[in-house]
DNA sequence: CTGATTGCAAATCATTTGCATTTGG
DNA sequence: CCAAATGCAAATGATTTGCAATCAG
């Protein structure tokens, strides 16, 4: 069982990486090293993470990348629609977006931020917009609140 | 009409004036000229507006306050809850929260700001945010695209 | 009076940029 | 090769903070 999802994931991260090394070609960018291992490390991270986390993770595994590099990886993959991003806690914070579109609730206490999907909430919203003549692009919704743990944290 | 249309929004500009008197008292925060300027400078913009756009507007009144005092007000005011804050075009711009609660349609040309409302998106919110025990504070939803002139501009 | 607030300037934080050097194709 | 990319350090832009002077209650 274990076996195969990590071989279901391999290989879903190659086509991530194929597709990525696709795209660069196709604006004549290079593929380096320090842009796979942005990819990667994305890929492997189970929540959002901003430039600054990024740049400690792979610095704390003796990667040579300068934190310049980063930002101009994630706005590179933000750009192409391979990451998306949010803004919390004063920081912008990217994720990959090879997932399934999805919403965010915030909890304000411990910052956690859990994901959720609701096509009835996608429905309104593009009935919403057509209503305005907006033609939708992108679209990223936050809720804040404070997580189920956090409420009980505080009974304690 | 339009003189009873004035008095409505003055009398409306009163009792929001009071709300903040009442809740500096209840702070032993003073009530001082800045702040009663930055309120006002909100309630009569239609517009979300950053602290340096206040600033700015402020200045070319002639009015003596500086940008530090028109932050640490903003913060003030959205601790309060009497303002509430979106972040686009790299800064935080804020708006008086009086307004029904509405969500926000983003032109990602021309940077115009559709406010709305859906209460059947309300709703779900509130369902998906049960269902993860989470308790909403507040939220904070943003579709990106291009409104309808940019559109059309763009066809010329 | 006296603690809160202000304006200013300096500090900080996230992000961007210039540039000499390195590297991928 | 050589244009693109990198790392570094310096620059930028938004926001915050320290502090002496001022002001509200």
């Amino acid at each position: 069982m274990q076996i195969e999802t990590d071989f279901q994931s391999d290989e879903e991260y190659q086509t991530l990486l194929k597709r990525f090394k696709k795209l660069l070609k196709s604006e004549q960018l290079k593929f380096t090293s320090q842009r796979e291992k942005v990819l990667e490390t994305l890929y492997n991270s189970d929540t959002h993470i901003s430039s600054e986390e990024l740049f400690l993770l792979l610095k704390s595994r003796d990667e040579n990348i300068g934190i310049a590099t980063i930002y101009r990886t994630l706005s590179l993959l933000e750009r192409e629609k391979i990451v998306t991003s949010l803004y919390t806690e004063n920081v912008k914070k990217y994720e990959l977006s090879h997932k399934k579109h999805h919403d965010h609730l915030i909890c304000s206490v411990c910052g956690k931020i859990i994901e959720f999907v609701s096509q009835e909430i996608e429905e309104l919203q593009d009935e919403v917009a057509e209503n305005f003549g907006f033609k939708i692009l992108d679209h990223n919704m936050q809720i804040f609140g404070i997580c189920k743990e956090c409420q009980n944290k505080g009974k304690n």
